[in-house]
DNA sequence: TGTTAGCACTCTTCTTTAATGAGTGCTAAT
DNA sequence: ATTAGCACTCATTAAAGAAGAGTGCTAACA
């Protein structure tokens, strides 16, 4: 069977609507809302048509139809007209990011407040990505006799710091003098650009103790490469109960434990890399837990580099075509932003 | 009217009851489980009596009874029987404390995270206050000719960062000699026990550009103080969906977004000091959307000194008993770590 | 005087039944 | 090819009735 423009039209017409109602749309209704000319009673026969081909669904015998994924599918790639944000929505994201915020943290996490409260979904912003991002200072400082504190900064500005064991005998002053040398040795580098053993071959008068420096480095390189460090915000979680199908409380807990889970969370966003906003609607989703969800990803640069992910996620049901731009908008002024920020 | 003994057995049958059941409950189940040699008719007398002392409601005429916050606190302040951990809980926190885990504030979070999961409530873990902490070390780290990095560490071992603008024609080596500087005049003492002008007197061929220095101390005394940087972990949000009177959609909505307001939470939890572990029932509570709601808090310690709260938020019909108990035994092993930690 | 059995009464909750109505699919006419 | 018309389906809502838990009161009892 062929995809006709009629069919189109009426295909577009019941996501439009459906997507706003959250009810199953009748012939009726597109027929009065959507008036194209034509009888409910063809709308009917086209209907029919369309849920042979895969694209509408009915929760009963004679209710009205919904969307398949299939559907959306569609929507996305070829039907959806673009809404653009309103004036006061670009206003807001503009002045926002006009500000210095002070901390970075604070920025991607207000980043991620501001695309659920604007979207009216769950948000989901990942912290930059380290282990591509270059050593700017180490600083060993030493906390008493027996401990001392690693803090690396990387020029993304992001700062890690660990906990590490020191001998008895390692005075404050010999502390620094490492971290020095570190500092000059690792800088602008990433980690794995350098060889330990190599340094230590190169630096044994400052080194001094093989086991030390040792363990030292691979604290550097643990914390450095550390997936579980990287952070999850999340925003407008229970936005979900704006949405009358998860009215249901073991849907709504089902949604929120999702959340809960960081790493989860982390590995799902962390995927996307490229430069285009991606789409996964429902089924398409590769974990079983999300195929009634739907997921925007998009990603944010340091100059052309990106290095790191937002995304927003929300029933199958969701307006995509607003998703996006709003998405796709922050994701450049926030781009834009650190941009400015680290890379003049 | 007295409140004899017989009345306070009865009052504690009801509330044990009805902490678990979250029902109703009546006479003939008092007298059926907790079985005093008392009938039925006699309960219900004395239920009449509990009722007009304020101890007990009704929802409705010939429902049974349920507790009043009255009764709860009643309930934990004399009535309650303490339940100790489960041995296999006890081993399960003190082989985590045993554990020495790197990040400080991984540390925190699995212990929001212990405390929902072994309370079955949702808990709240405020990290360290800092304010009254020592500084350890200061340094700036030059990210572009225009920007500088502000690295503060303190003595329980976490770090605070700030961008700062630097003027121009600034070097890294100068950077660093006013982080040594710094570093040097603050080490040991708390923020406000230095007057900023008097270490301009003093440092004047250090310091050069007074309007940079200014800058600089301001951003100094902006990050240690600020409040909306000591952060605020949350775990178990979702457990409120265990309990029966939660099912309701929009109650569950309105805990959950209580739970979203993170700045809200910090006031809650940080107004409590003392060194005994504190419940707040229900209508106690001076905020108003807390009304339906418990709070358990408690403090730990680095050394005799407190440095931050821990608390667990739940129904008035709170398993007192259990949560004060694992909040007591996580509290001092907390304690425990961090004092071992950094007060050698 | 305190305790208890008995019973009528209240009020929620559950179940059943009936009514409503939105929407479909098919047929026949245009 | 389109559409009016109509019988049919099935979820949703409302009303009515039955069941049940629990009370409060009265009267009898130790």
């Amino acid at each position: 069977m062929e995809l006709g423009e009629r069919k189109l039209q009426i295909l577009q017409a019941i996501i439009d609507d459906y997507i706003v109602s959250a009810e199953p749309v009748g012939s009726r209704t597109i027929a009065k809302k959507y008036g194209m000319g034509i009888s409910s009673a063809t709308i009917r026969n086209e209907m029919a048509d369309l849920e042979d081909m895969g694209y509408l669904q009915q929760p009963y015998t004679s209710a009205g139809r919904i969307p398949s994924d299939k559907a959306y599918r569609l929507y996305v790639d070829r039907l959806m007209k673009v809404k653009g944000l309103s004036v006061s929505e670009a206003k807001y994201i503009k002045e926002f990011y006009a500000k210095k915020t002070r901390q970075i943290e604070q920025v991607i996490f207000q980043t991620a407040k501001i695309l659920s409260d604007i979207t009216k979904y769950t948000s989901v912003v990942l912290t930059p990505q380290l282990n591509k991002a270059l050593i700017k200072h180490i600083q060993l400082v030493s906390l008493d006799s027996a401990c001392a504190l690693l803090v690396i900064v990387t020029s993304s500005g992001i700062i890690k710091d660990a906990i590490i064991d020191i001998p008895e005998d390692i005075s404050p002053e010999y502390l620094n003098r490492i971290s020095n040398m570190l500092t000059s040795v690792y800088k602008g580098k990433s980690i794995d650009e350098i060889d330990a053993d190599e340094v230590y071959e190169m630096q044994r008068d400052i080194v001094r103790d093989r086991k030390f420096f040792n363990a030292l480095v691979d604290a550097l390189t643990e914390s450095i490469t550390s997936k579980d460090d990287r952070e999850v915000y999340l925003s407008g979680a229970t936005n979900i109960f704006n949405f009358p199908e998860y009215r249901d409380v073991l849907k709504a807990k089902a949604f929120l434990d999702l959340l809960d889970e960081k790493e989860f969370l982390f590995k799902l966003f962390n995927k996307h890399k490229a430069d285009r906003i991606s789409v996964v609607i429902g089924e398409e989703n590769e974990y079983e837990k999300l195929k009634e969800y739907s997921i925007v990803t998009a990603t944010y640069k340091v100059g052309d580099r990106a290095i790191g992910t937002m995304g927003i996620i929300g029933p199958t049901r969701m307006e995509y075509s607003r998703a996006i731009s709003v998405m796709d908008y922050i994701g450049r002024s926030l781009s834009n932003y650190l941009t400015k920020l680290f890379n003049k």
